[in-house]
DNA sequence: CTGATTTCTTCAACTACTTTAATTTTTTCG
DNA sequence: CGAAAAAATTAAAGTAGTTGAAGAAATCAG
């Protein structure tokens, strides 16, 4: 599996020598999912963060109607799990599936825990990713309260253009908090327009 | 100013000894905000997070049409500020404004980065409060993409009882997502169901 | 490559929510 | 307290988004 990937990302917020490097690598553990297998289901304990050294993944919730709602998609050289039953250790309220064939690397709680010991500037870089998911959250909330189903979508397209391609409608739909038949409606409009 | 409610909520999740109590309360200066008054504006930069001792507000972005959307709302014992914004020293996207008279704790980031050096498990306590904030918004998406008005209301009710007596519907209904009009047709057919 | 499955599109009827505007009720603050 | 301002209610007309159903297009798995 490309482990470089996983370095490079570690290394846009924080420098690390070969040492710490292989150190780092000794503790992620490669793991692949066929399209479709899941990585997490509701009511399960998050024991690891997965890096997504390719491939393609969603994060989302059922409701009793049987309806998906999709809280993030991951591609390669993101990072996706969930990290409140990550920290907490109690259970998760969320299913993340492969929309591909995905490989991954994953950390453990005791294994990472292990790696701030020993690195303790990769505390760092998870403070920092903690961040980020958190300043994007709360822009998600401002969008979902400011913009209707048109502007979603064409801020999520302008945010995220490579998942305009690569991400079935249906999906985005849920993403996006619509039907993909609106979805479809509003498509067309913007290629008309 | 009530110092001890602040003491209370640190203490709901680390201990502290009353020398590092003294210390702690040495680092927090008071603020007094008229009903009304800005605690944030749109553009600056988060200096500092507050404790609520009394009172209550609200953090709101303002859309291009003028319209508010509420973002999340604080009383007594909560901690308000712009996360983001405080611990990247950005500007802030948001507003922080008093719904009522109100009487705050703020601690600087340079008098928190001392904190941490004197007291380390102030660092758990901040860690344990962005950890809760970061599930409840991802909470507030997956509702946002599960609920309908009604639904989302009767669980804002649910779980912030004290705010339905507290807060003018007007701004409940900025926090929804909906105008006060359907959210007082929501009420009607409550009452009545 | 092929049949089976999933996804996308289109349409028409429907529902949740908005807008505007007028009236009443509540709150504010001098 | 009382005048003025802000918030809440009601009703009617309008719009954004849903639902269900059916056919076309794309994708998948053997």
């Amino acid at each position: 599996m490309n482990t470089s990937l996983l370095i490079q990302n570690i290394e846009n917020h924080v420098r690390l020598d070969a040492a710490e490097a292989e150190l780092l690598l000794s503790l992620f553990q490669p793991k692949v999912l066929k399209r479709k297998a899941l990585l997490l289901r509701q009511g399960e304990v998050c024991r690891s963060e997965s890096f997504i050294v390719k491939g393609c993944v969603k994060v989302y919730s059922l409701d009793e109607n049987g309806f998906e709602h999709i809280l993030m998609f991951g591609i390669e050289g993101w990072w996706v799990g969930d990290l409140f039953s990550f920290l907490t250790g109690r259970e998760s309220r969320y299913h993340i599936e492969a929309l591909e064939d995905t490989e991954l690397l994953q950390v453990t709680k005791p294994d990472l825990d292990q790696l701030y010991e020993q690195v303790p500037k990769m505390e760092r870089f998870f403070r920092i990713l903690l961040q980020n998911a958190f300043i994007a959250h709360m822009e998600r909330i401002d969008q979902s309260l400011s913009l209707d189903a048109a502007g979603r979508y064409e801020q999520f397209i302008r945010k995220y253009p490579a998942f305009g391609q690569r991400i079935p409608q249906k999906q985005i739909a849920a993403y996006l908090g619509i039907t993909p038949v609106f979805l479809s409606m509003l498509r067309k409009k913007m290629t008309k327009g």
